[in-house]
DNA sequence: GTCTATACCGAGATAGAC
DNA sequence: GTCTATCTCGGTATAGAC
């Protein structure tokens, strides 16, 4: 699904990469659209877990900048997004997720804003999760490209702000 | 390809979009990538005139966002985007596409920011060209999902920084 | 549960008549 | 140029044996 996209997810080929024959899959998931879901969900849940990760680090704008860093978590949430666009089935879904992924980061936000003592006024905490995902997430979709052209120095523009709230980073996740 | 996705686009319906024969787009186009790539090359031309006018603009600043606003454009630009990722022969054409895209603008900025006397130290004019694209970019995924919300009060924290370089935007491109 | 076998569809692509 | 006809492949999905 990262390396080919979600076309390339078929039955078939999730058989061979199980050893398995192909009627196998549709005897678990009936319908393809079964399997995209079933993973959704299963991610979903991973992030809900690293969500929690977030919130009990001491320095959570620093692991959550890094856990939208990873490129592999990014290119499948894309996968998701297009399936979403494409499968009529499923688009509530996913939308939902999205939609309860990013008001749990808006809320995480305004805690750690405050605790910060940064105003509502001069950067909104929705606002900063909306920047935070735009940057990872562009950064990412290029780096699949193979394209890196100024990401060094749009990464330290960003790690200079999270710098300024909660210092160097300390322990890598 | 905008509503259904790349892989959507089939010789059989694009021909039958034109009322021909499916054979007939073999004519034209031996290979479906050669179809794609000349689309691609297609839009690739409109988008430096698209680049010119915003150097023309009295209001460049301006004219960029909104140029990068447009969800459609921003729409196909992803598709071509995928497909570069999934199809060998013309992932190079299309890389080598988005990279000139991405020095024009920086070339633009530069200019740009040096009329307004904003210096390279407090925001390099690469740093904001990935902002921007980054932000806009990301709007106009979300908008593909109907979804909304922060979306406002993210384009008012861009666009404040606009007004003050460039002032209130006056007409319409 | 796991397999074989198969139906059915629609994709890309080409040959060859007109 | 445009068509008909056709090949081959690989996808989804199901029936039914084991």
């Amino acid at each position: 699904m990262l390396r080919e996209g979600y076309p390339a997810v078929t039955s078939r080929r999730v058989a061979a990469e199980a050893g398995l024959n192909p009627a196998l899959v549709h005897y678990y998931f009936r319908r393809m659209d079964d399997l995209f879901l079933a993973l959704h969900r299963r991610r979903a849940e991973q992030g809900l877990q690293l969500h929690a990760e977030v919130l009990a680090s001491d320095q959570p704008l620093w692991t959550l900048w890094e856990y939208h860093r990873d490129a592999q978590g990014t290119g499948l949430t894309m996968e998701f997004v297009a399936l979403a666009n494409h499968r009529k089935a499923i688009r509530a879904e996913i939308k939902d997720t999205v939609e309860r992924f990013r008001a749990e980061e808006i809320k995480m936000l305004k805690k750690i804003f405050k605790r910060y003592g940064v105003s509502p006024a001069e950067c909104p905490p929705m606002v900063a999760a909306m920047l935070l995902s735009s940057v990872a997430r562009f950064l990412a979709i290029e780096e699949t490209l193979d394209m890196f052209t100024g990401h060094a120095q749009t990464v330290a523009f960003v790690e200079r702000f999270i710098r300024q709230l909660e210092g160097e980073r300390r322990a890598a996740s």
